[in-house]
Parts: C-alpha cells; sequence; structure tokens
DNA sequence: AATCTTTTCCC
DNA sequence: CGGGAAAAGAT
C-alpha cells in the first residue's frame, strides 16, 4: 500500500519539471523558510475529513492525504518541494537495554528508558529524541511501542507509560512538535510494563482494536468496530501471541495533524526505534564474562577452564574464541567445548579450550574469547586469550622408579602407613629418615595437599602403581568396612567417610615418600654410575655424560632437578662440574623441563640460589622457559623479601622476559609487591619493568597490589620514584586508594595517607553500585560534579573513597585532607594553595567552624547538603563543623558566596557575617 | 520430582 | 532507584 507521503511526492514530481532531489541540509533550509514565509504558508489541511471517497482500508490512501490538492496547495507546493516531503528522523536512539518492569513493579519510581549517548551533542536530558523534518507548521508526533520484527510490525504487548507528574499514563503518547521547540520530541521519563504472558492476547486484542477504531474514524467519525472486526482481531491477536518476543520491543513514532474533528491524521510514514531489549531476561540481557580461571591453554586445547558469567541460558549460549590479524580481520575462530550440565545455574561455565589452529607454533598466541548468545548473535566485550606451544617433548615413559616389585611397594606402603596412623608422630621412636618422612607427611597433610609438587606425582603416578595402590585401598576399604557394625547411622557414616578418606590420602602420601626416598638418591646414583662409567671408557666421557644426565625418574626429573630439588649442593656443584666440560653441548642438558615443566634453573630460583642461578646460566639456561604454570625462574625469585642475588643475576641477563606473565595472569613485578618484597620490586624497576602493568585476573597494578599487602615501603617507592598511575581502576573500578580503605591492617592509615599525598583521587568512584552506609540507611546520591571527561554517565554511581571511608572516621578526615599529623607538610601547602583560590583558607575555616560548632548551626547545613546519612561521623569528630565544611569544599562546587547565602538561608547569621567578611578580605587582595 | 522461567517482592 | 532473590508457575 502506498504510503501518504510518497504520493505527495509524486505529485509533487508531477507538477515540478525540475526535481531538486534529497536535501543536503534540510535544516538549513528550514530556517531559511521559517525566517521568511512561515506566517503566509497557509494550513492545507482546513477541509479534510469531508472527502466522501476515502478508502476503507488505508487511511494513508492517497485521497486522504492531507496535501490534497486545493488552491491553497501551490502555497504550500512551493514550500514542500523546496523542503522535500515531511518525515521524522529519530535524534537519540532509546537505549538497547532496560530492564522491563511487571505491572506490580510499578510502584515507587524506578529508572526511565534513557537514549544512547550519541557522541556529538552531550543533551542535557539524553532521552528518545526524534524531529519532524520539512513541516513548517505545529504538528503531533505519536509514540507507541511495536514489535522489534521488522517484517510485523504490530502494536506490542507490553506497554510504554510515562511518568506525569507522579501518574503513570499509557502510551500512545502525543508529543507537540513546532518552530518553538525546533520541531524535536523528546520523550522523557518512559517506563516499559511487561505484560504478564496469560495476558498478553487481551493487551494485543485492546491495542489492535484501538487502532482499528482511529482507522474507521478517519473516514467516518461515528465509526465503530463490527463483530466480524472483532473476530479478526481476536483471530490476529491469537496468532501474534504465539510468536511475539516479550524480551524485545521498539518505538514507533510517526507525525500527525488533528483536524478540526479532533481526529489524528498521519503526516509522515511510521519511524521505528532501535530495539529496547529486556535487561532482566537471559534471552536478551547483558552478556559479560566476569572472571576467567586462567587465560591460557596449550595449542592442543582441552584444557578446562572455568568463567563466572552473567545469566545466560545454557540452551543458547556458546564460548567463541578468535584471532584477529593486524588489521583486526578475524583469521581464525573455533568453539569452548561444553555440554548443557556445564552450565552452572546460569552464572557459570566449564568448557574445554579448542585446540588452536596451529598446533606446532613454537611462541605464544594471543586470541580472544567471548561469549555468543546464538539466538540474536549478541556478544559480550572480548577478552584476551593465549594459546600455548604445548610441551610434548617431556618423555614421561622413562620412568625410573626402582620399587616397581610389588611386594617392596605394598611393604613400603605399610611401612609409611604404620608412622601415618600412630597417634603420636613425634613420639614414635623411628630413624632419621623416618622422622623426616613422617616430617613431610605432617606438612603435607597441613597444606592439604595443595603443593604443586604432590599434584604432579599423582598425575603422573606410574600405572603399575597407581593399580597396586588402588588395590591396596580397596581392600583397606574393605577391612574398614567390617570392622563398622551395627545399624548405620548417619554420624557413624560420615565418620567412617572421614575415616576413609584420610586412609587414601595417607596412602598416597606414603607411595610419594616412597618415591621421594628413590629419588633422593638418583642423582647420587648417576653421579656415581656417571664417573665409573667414564673411568672405564674415558674417552667417550662426553657422551657418557650426554647420555647419563638425561636420565628422568618418575616427575620426569633430570639428576640435576632431583639434586637441586632435595638440596644435595655437593651432587649440584658436582653435575655442573661435569656438565660443563660439555662446553655448549651442557645447553641441552640443563634447560630440560621436567612433568611439571620446570627446568634446573626453576628449583634454583625457586630455593634462592644465587651461585647455581649464576652457573646454570653460564651453561646455558634459558631464563624465559616457563613451567605449566606460565611460571618463570624470575617469577619465583621475586618472592624473596631479603635476597637480592638471585633476582639481580636473572635480571643481568639479557633477553629476559621482565614482563611475562604466569598463568594466573601475575608479572614478575606484581608477584614481588604482593610477596612484599621491596628489593625486588625495587630491582625489576631499575631493570625497566613496566609499572603500570596489570594482572590479568582483577586488572590490578603492582600499587593495588602492595597496598593490598599492607606493604608500605613498597607503595612508598612506587608513589615517591616511579610514574605509577596513583589513579588507576581495576577491574572492580576501584583504586589503590579503595583498596587502602577497605584493607586491614596496622600501617592502612599510614598507606591512605601516602596516597592522598602522591595526589590520589577520593572521588573517583568504582563500578559497585551498593549504595548502603553500615545503618543500613539508603545514601542519598551525593552530587559530585565528575570532572573528567571521558566517563561513562553510567559511572557516576559507584562507591568513592569517601562512601568506603564513611564508617572510618579518622580516614574519612585523611582523605578529606583534613588531618595535618600524617599529610607532609610542603605537600599540604600545595594543597592549600590551590584550593585558596576558591575556599577559605585554614585558619578562617577553622573560625567558621567553631561559630557553626557553638550554634550547632553545622546540623543544619549538613541537612541543607544532604549529608544526613554522615552525621553520624560528623559527631564524632572533635570538630563536626569543620569535617563538614571540608566535606562541603572537596564534594561539591560551592563557592564562599554560595555558602554564605545558604548560611543567610538556614539562619546562621553570625556565619554569614562571618563569611561576608572573608569575602571582602578576599575581594581586596 | 527436578529444574527452568516468569512474576512478585523486597531492600 | 537498581539490584537481587524468593515464590509461583511451567515443563
Amino acid at each position: 500500500m502506498p504510503d501518504a507521503y510518497e504520493n505527495i511526492n509524486m505529485a509533487m514530481r508531477s507538477i515540478l519539471t525540475t526535481d531538486i532531489g534529497d536535501n543536503e541540509d534540510p535544516y538549513f533550509q528550514f530556517n531559511d523558510l521559517t525566517s521568511m514565509s512561515s506566517t503566509s504558508v497557509l494550513s492545507p489541511f482546513s477541509s479534510s475529513g469531508s472527502q466522501g471517497n476515502m478508502s476503507m482500508t488505508s487511511p494513508m490512501s492517497t485521497s486522504s492525504s492531507p496535501m490534497h490538492i486545493t488552491d491553497d496547495y501551490i502555497n504550500l507546493t512551493n514550500a514542500v518541494t523546496i523542503l522535500g516531503e515531511p518525515y521524522i528522523s529519530v535524534l537519540v536512539q532509546p537505549m538497547e537495554k532496560f530492564r522491563f518492569r511487571y505491572k506490580s513493579e510499578m510502584v515507587g519510581t524506578h529508572g526511565s528508558l534513557l537514549g544512547v549517548y550519541n557522541g556529538r551533542k552531550r543533551n542535557k536530558n539524553n532521552v528518545p529524541t526524534v524531529k519532524l523534518h520539512n513541516y513548517l507548521d505545529k504538528a503531533i508526533i505519536r509514540c507507541t511501542l511495536v514489535t522489534t520484527d521488522e517484517d510485523l510490525r504490530i502494536p506490542h504487548a507490553h506497554r510504554l507509560v510515562r511518568r506525569v507528574d507522579s501518574a503513570d499514563i499509557g502510551d500512545p503518547h502525543y508529543m507537540e512538535v513546532s518552530s518553538q521547540n525546533d520541531f524535536t520530541a523528546e520523550f522523557v521519563g518512559m517506563g516499559i510494563i511487561h505484560t504478564a504472558r496469560r495476558h498478553v492476547k487481551d493487551e494485543i486484542v485492546r491495542k489492535l482494536r484501538e487502532e482499528a477504531l482511529e482507522e474507521r474514524k478517519r473516514s467516518n467519525i461515528d465509526a465503530t468496530l463490527n463483530l466480524r472486526d472483532d473476530a479478526q482481531i481476536k483471530a490476529d491477536a491469537e496468532q501474534y501471541q504465539k510468536t511475539i518476543n516479550l524480551n524485545s520491543v521498539s518505538l514507533c513514532f510517526q507525525g500527525f495533524i488533528k483536524d478540526e474533528h479532533n481526529i489524528m491524521r498521519p503526516i509522515t510514514a511510521p519511524v521505528y526505534s532501535n530495539s529496547v531489549n529486556n535487561l532482566k531476561s537471559a534471552l536478551t540481557g547483558e552478556l559479560k564474562i566476569c572472571r576467567i580461571d586462567k587465560y591460557t591453554s596449550s595449542c592442543e586445547g582441552g584444557e578446562e577452564v572455568f568463567i563466572l558469567v552473567e545469566k545466560v541460558s545454557k540452551k543458547n549460549i556458546k564460548i567463541k574464541f578468535f584471532e584477529l590479524d593486524d588489521d583486526d580481520t578475524e583469521i581464525w575462530m573455533d568453539y569452548g567445548r561444553f555440554s548443557e550440565l556445564d552450565v552452572h545455574h546460569q552464572y557459570a561455565m566449564v568448557f574445554r579450550t579448542p585446540a588452536y589452529r596451529d598446533r606446532n607454533i613454537t611462541s605464544p598466541k594471543e586470541v580472544f574469547i567471548q561469549l555468543e548468545r546464538p539466538s540474536d548473535s549478541y556478544c559480550s566485550e572480548p577478552i584476551k586469550f593465549t594459546y600455548k606451544p604445548t610441551d610434548r617433548m617431556i618423555g614421561r615413559k622413562r620412568t625410573r622408579i626402582s620399587h616397581s616389585n610389588s611386594a617392596e611397594l605394598v611393604q613400603a606402603l605399610a611401612f609409611n602407613n604404620d608412622i601415618l596412623m600412630n597417634t603420636s608422630l613425634t613420639s614414635t621412636p623411628l630413624s632419621n629418615d623416618s622422622t623426616e618422612i613422617s616430617k613431610e607427611i605432617k606438612k603435607m597433610l597441613d597444606d592439604r595437599c595443595s603443593s604443586s609438587e604432590f599434584r604432579d606425582f599423582v598425575e603422573h603416578i606410574n600405572l603399575d602403581s597407581k593399580f597396586l595402590l588402588y588395590e591396596t585401598l580397596l581392600n583397606q576399604g574393605g577391612e574398614d568396612k567390617l570392622t563398622y557394625d551395627g545399624a548405620p547411622s548417619k554420624k557413624a557414616s560420615i565418620n567412617f567417610n572421614i575415616c576413609y578418606l584420610q586412609n587414601t590420602l595417607s596412602k598416597f602420601l606414603s607411595l610419594y615418600q616412597c618415591c621421594m626416598l628413590d629419588d633422593k638418591l638418583f642423582a647420587k646414583d648417576v653421579i656415581i654410575d656417571t664417573i665409573k662409567d667414564m673411568k672405564m671408557k674415558p674417552r667417550e666421557a662426553k657422551d657418557i655424560i650426554k647420555i647419563s644426565f638425561k636420565d628422568r625418574t618418575t616427575y620426569g626429573d633430570t639428576p640435576l632437578h632431583c639434586a637441586l630439588r632435595y638440596g644435595q649442593k655437593n651432587n649440584v656443584k658436582r653435575i655442573l662440574m661435569l656438565m660443563s666440560t660439555l662446553n655448549t653441548d651442557a645447553e641441552e642438558l640443563v634447560n630440560i623441563r621436567n612433568s611439571s615443566g620446570k627446568t634446573p634453573l626453576h628449583y634454583a630460583a625457586s630455593q634462592d640460589q644465587p651461585e647455581i642461578i649464576q652457573a646454570l646460566l653460564m651453561l646455558g639456561a634459558d631464563p624465559n622457559i616457563t613451567d605449566h604454570y606460565g611460571q618463570m625462574p624470575l617469577h619465583r625469585a621475586v618472592k624473596f623479601l631479603e635476597a637480592e642475588g638471585s633476582i639481580n643475576i636473572l635480571l643481568a641477563e639479557k633477553d629476559v622476559n621482565i614482563e611475562a606473565n604466569t598463568d594466573y595472569g601475575w608479572s614478575p613485578l606484581q608477584l614481588a609487591a604482593q610477596a612484599g618484597s621491596y628489593h625486588a620490586v625495587y630491582s625489576l624497576i631499575k631493570a625497566g619493568a613496566d609499572v603500570n602493568n596489570t594482572d590479568m585476573t582483577y586488572g590490578r597494578t603492582a600499587l593495588h597490589i602492595a597496598v593490598e599487602g599492607g606493604h608500605k615501603d613498597i607503595v612508598e617507592f612506587l608513589l615517591k620514584n616511579t610514574k605509577i598511575d596513583v589513579n588507576k581502576k581495576n577491574f572492580s573500578g576501584n583504586t589503590a586508594l579503595h583498596t587502602a580503605i577497605v584493607t586491614p591492617g596496622t600501617k592502612a592509615k599510614e598507606i591512605c595517607a601516602l596516597l592522598v599525598k602522591y595526589g590520589a583521587d577520593p572521588h573517583i568512584r568504582n563500578y559497585n553500585r551498593e549504595l548502603n552506609n553500615v545503618d543500613g540507611e539508603q545514601i542519598q546520591d551525593i552530587k559530585v560534579e565528575v570532572h573528567s571527561e571521558d566517563e561513562n554517565m553510567e559511572e557516576c554511581n559507584g562507591q568513592s573513597s569517601f562512601d568506603l571511608a564513611s564508617n572510618k572516621p579518622d580516614i574519612l578526615q585523611l582523605v578529606s585532607g583534613q588531618n595535618d599529623m600524617l599529610i607532609n607538610n610542603t605537600i599540604k601547602e600545595e594543597n592549600i594553595n590551590d584550593t585558596q583560590k576558591v575556599w577559605m583558607d585554614i585558619d578562617q575555616e577553622k573560625q567558621l567552624a567553631s561559630i557553626l560548632d557553638e550554634t550547632k548551626g553545622w546540623k543544619k547545613l549538613a541537612h541543607y547538603f544532604d549529608y544526613k546519612y554522615l552525621m553520624n561521623i560528623f559527631k564524632q569528630t572533635s570538630s563536626s563543623s569543620l569535617l563538614l565544611l571540608n566535606y562541603i569544599a572537596i564534594q561539591t562546587n560551592t563557592s564562599l558566596s554560595e555558602l554564605t547565602n545558604i548560611l543567610q538561608n538556614i539562619g546562621e547569621e553570625d556565619a554569614a557575617t562571618y563569611m561576608s567578611q572573608i569575602l571582602s578580605m578576599k575581594h581586596e587582595t
């Protein structure tokens, strides 16, 4: 069916010989025209509605068009011709995601539908806005809610309400436009009411009826709907309710004018906004990866990764891996592997990584992962992910477990088991070795088996031993069962389980110990054998060395690994000496990785053995090899508090990668900051480490981390001697100051003071929207002028450092810049000079505060500034007024003269008078 | 009966 | 307000 505006256009073109085409700048021309002739243009609609031959089905047909040809027409034609046909454009689109609320939720006020921030003009009201173009008289713009489906735009079952004077008005909404408002309609305060599924049909029927009736009335004012129409509408509604998408709506805008019978007549085609999706629904809600447990995988894929996500539905979610080339073109993609069962309660997922496109990479490859929702192909923000080269080269076949003899192992198990089961571990008379073992076991139990060595062991334990172990365990379990008799009570069975678990654990531990015993002798054995062999065949000495030091234990350890692991310094020395005879051939031996990916250098670094590190490096050890946790020797070395040697030796090595992240996403600097190793931090920074690098899991800089650990010396060093960004936000939007305020500890206050001293901005807000204070009262949003231009609008409602400090009066004073004790005098003076221009100096402030303390006027003042929730804090301090004044000075833009007025208004005459004095003094200077 | 979705409720 | 979660309803 032809639209009215099309017909208008056709009529125009038939009249005119030349077609001026679309206007490049209709706005400009429009202004031109209005200024010269808007008053002389007559309304062309004076006689519409009296037409007898209107189409019954289309209100928009040619004949019902308001632009029919009359004598007035020529006048308008000229204008319209120059302008083009009237149309509506969407100046500000509605936001893409919005929470639809049920009727039952519409008590009180909730947020209204805002516009999307559109880059150019920063509207004061950022709300959906449309503009009517090419029309000179006043007109009406109607806004209704329709379906998103472009092929089927029907009225939507949901309601579009608009709050006008505390009453919600349903759609349609009419807004008058004219030259007065630049033909622009802003739809302020709209909300979307989610029609309950069971009412969808009724609602659609209602809206279709309304629409049909309006259409009828355009041709006949007294028209009503007959039964047949009604039946049709009901049938249609029935159909629509099945397919309608309740989580997505569009706004429909159309221009109208009202004729003398109050009938709306369209003057433009309808225009549809972008879709608005229900924020609450898992079908259309936001997709986000909130947290990931690791961001690396072997290029072979198949590694398990845990992620926490915002609400997803398990049937409608994928995890996409993709790689971009330098031009940001996607060059590879695949999906993470998981089943529906791996999606935990819509908020967490466990998946396996797909293999990288090339399984033979030799350097790490950066790719991205993101969530993808197949139903609307919406994607989350991508996060970085790294594929690492495989370590297939590590041989595990050569296990050198001497007691593969069952009897021997069982005996060993029994032996160790006895030790463990004995209640008093230490009191049992034991040989030296046994004492050591029991200590080990005790330690292991204390660590709850968290040691990576133990995990490696369990993982790589050879099959024979495993079988044997299980067998033993089964037998053991059976015996336990037999000894347990009587009716099973819950308690008893729990006890049994615990007992059983303990047994299992101890078995594994015993086995671990046995292997360790064996491994302890490994280095020595090999050295002895090697030397023996060398004596026998002195000519083949080099080959003998090469071969024998490639031998491996269960863990893939070479003799050198073993000697290092067990602290056998002499063995280490012997091996290194033997290796050094090989010259460059030693490089291969010295870089062998064991089954957890560690080289001898890892162990030397972990144990802080500078001489050995030096020796290994001289033999060609590569300091950049990472173990299976992505750790380089450097990552381990930075943890030592006092030792300077190891780090400096490692850092002196050229090509050492000082920014490398572990699999948990930590750089050496961040680890050093966490460990509290001042020296390591110092050395790394001296070696050029980037202080503003952030860790991958929380987005923290070394500063955040040092603050968290309460390492004041490091914090101070970072602030004083580096260009660290004191106000950098981590993933949750917290700055180091936020962290400092919430971190307990004796040095917390001093650290806060340091941060403030070096420019930490307490106004910065994090992304946490919980605005409840300690008393559970709602904190009103403090009206803080955000100065930074690049901040998003949403970021305004997180917590500032003030909010976090609101129940810690001393820290609050500190961040408010009030405490003189802790802040260095020079800095303080600078601050004062800065604020002095707009604020009073400290003495004047104190004077004013004493006046307000006297009269208790500060309470009124606090009330005026809506600081009710801070009352308790103000009360606790020696001068409530002074703190309040500081608060006002820092958090608001109140000028001195404004303050004077405020004081006047709340009846604080004395204070106001004093203020006037200050003001006049300021004017003089 | 268990689990997911929709609706209501509450802080 | 905006966010979260319980209750009710569906599958």
